[in-house]
DNA sequence: TGACTGGTTCAAGCACCGTTGATGTGTCGG
DNA sequence: CCGACACATCAACGGTGCTTGAACCAGTCA
């Protein structure tokens, strides 16, 4: 029984293309150490603030991340099953073998 | 250690790109299960057979999957390490906890 | 209220990738 | 040698998605 079972096959071809781009990736690096605010992210992500924008909304609505206001700054922060999420997506059961 | 550690970020991203396919995952699904000629595959991912030919390239150019010719048919085969490589590009270690 | 900063959204341009149809290569049977 | 089959490659089209510049919200401080 794996979290890969409750993906369809859809979800899971979203969640690759959602990974497979380079700003994406970094990302989602970043995040898999910390948490930071954008303009945190945008110092280690060179990238226009726009775009990192339109990066960090597709990673959003593929439940990779989730964004909090603070103040003035919006948080952002890998989803809780965010992990399980991205091993769930490999074909051929992959990404098995990790709780 | 990790055999994340032998993957550059560009090699990563390419193999997410070659991930996120409906054919592409559909096809690594079926060899993950089995070695498959291309005619098995044609009959189990319904798509022109050209088509399936240029989805292989792809999966064969980024060392995923091996091709073996068998007299007229040609076999194709997960690569030994394709889980392993899988695992490794998925960013911030995602992929680690199996061997 | 008004200026300023941090982020987001919108519309348009452009490159890339997947799809298609035709052609090419290699192998077996007659 | 010739036709048939299995598969690969080529050239061209079309759509999707990344990028860009501008305009637009939200919150702070004077």
């Amino acid at each position: 029984m794996s979290a890969a079972d409750v993906l369809s096959r859809e979800q899971r071809i979203e969640l690759l293309q959602a990974l497979a781009d380079p700003v994406r990736w970094a990302v989602l690096e970043e995040l898999g150490a910390a948490t930071r605010c954008v303009c945190d992210l945008r110092e280690r992500v060179p990238v226009p603030a726009n775009l990192l924008s339109y990066h960090l909304k597709v990673l959003r609505d593929a439940g990779l991340v989730t964004a909090t206001r603070r103040g003035r700054w919006v948080d952002y922060a890998l989803a809780d099953d965010a992990g399980r999420l991205m091993r769930a997506s490999l074909p051929g059961g992959a990404g098995e073998g990790s709780a």
